[in-house]
DNA sequence: TGCAGCTATTCTGTGATACAATATATCGGT
DNA sequence: ACCGATATATTGTATCACAGAATAGCTGCA
């Protein structure tokens, strides 16, 4: 699918809040699996900026590892913080998917 | 619900143009219907933003009309382009809402 | 040795969008 | 005459995804 754009915005954040709380990871990998899941044309400048975000925000906790396939990494887990973002992030998901569904099937 | 503002990006014009399709109407009532929706926080200006843009990428035919209860409004109709715009629309969101829902229920 | 390719992060700039705030204007009721 | 509801338009702002480029480490191969 192409384009998803602006569609993605606002909710871009959210999955990788979710992506993280599954397991500490770094930006690569968390690139790769919103890939997987069908956002392919996703980019790692994206997910950069989305992490530098969640940093800056303190929603992360963060430790940096070496790697034998290339250059350290940088891990982010959540903390308690992106834990309860995560949790408004489903909240405000599932009220305007709700919503949008409602409209789509011309229940006004 | 609150601050759904980004969420919300990239959507509520597809929003816009699915209550366009279903009859002729104007900004003031579009709003309305958004409000009605359950985005209570949409605002006038946001929309005539959109109902612009709608114009000047000429998916949307227009006619003024007089009214008893204040001043002349503005219709907008969906043009033969706006209805392939609207069905591009639906299907991302499907492709997008099915991603996220399978990113929720943890299926990676 | 050198070089290509994959892994991995960072930074700068751009375009699109929703929204705040404000201004303007019409009509009905008190 | 004023106020509230109706109705549109405009300007500026913040946020976000993304493009593009730079930097760097490791592996394998010629």
């Amino acid at each position: 699918m192409e384009n998803l754009t602006e569609m993605l915005k606002g909710i871009l954040e959210g999955c990788v809040l979710e992506i993280i709380s599954r397991k500490q990871t770094y930006g690569y990998e968390i690139t790769r699996q919103l890939n997987a899941l069908g956002f392919t044309d996703v980019v790692d400048g994206t997910v950069y900026t989305i992490l530098i975000r969640l940093e800056k925000n303190k929603l992360v906790d963060i430790e940096k590892k070496t790697s034998d396939m290339g250059p350290p990494r940088k891990f982010f887990a959540l903390n308690d913080t992106g834990s309860e973002e995560l949790g408004r992030f489903w909240e405000k998901w599932e009220f305007v998917a709700s919503k949008i569904n409602k409209l789509k099937k011309g229940e006004k």
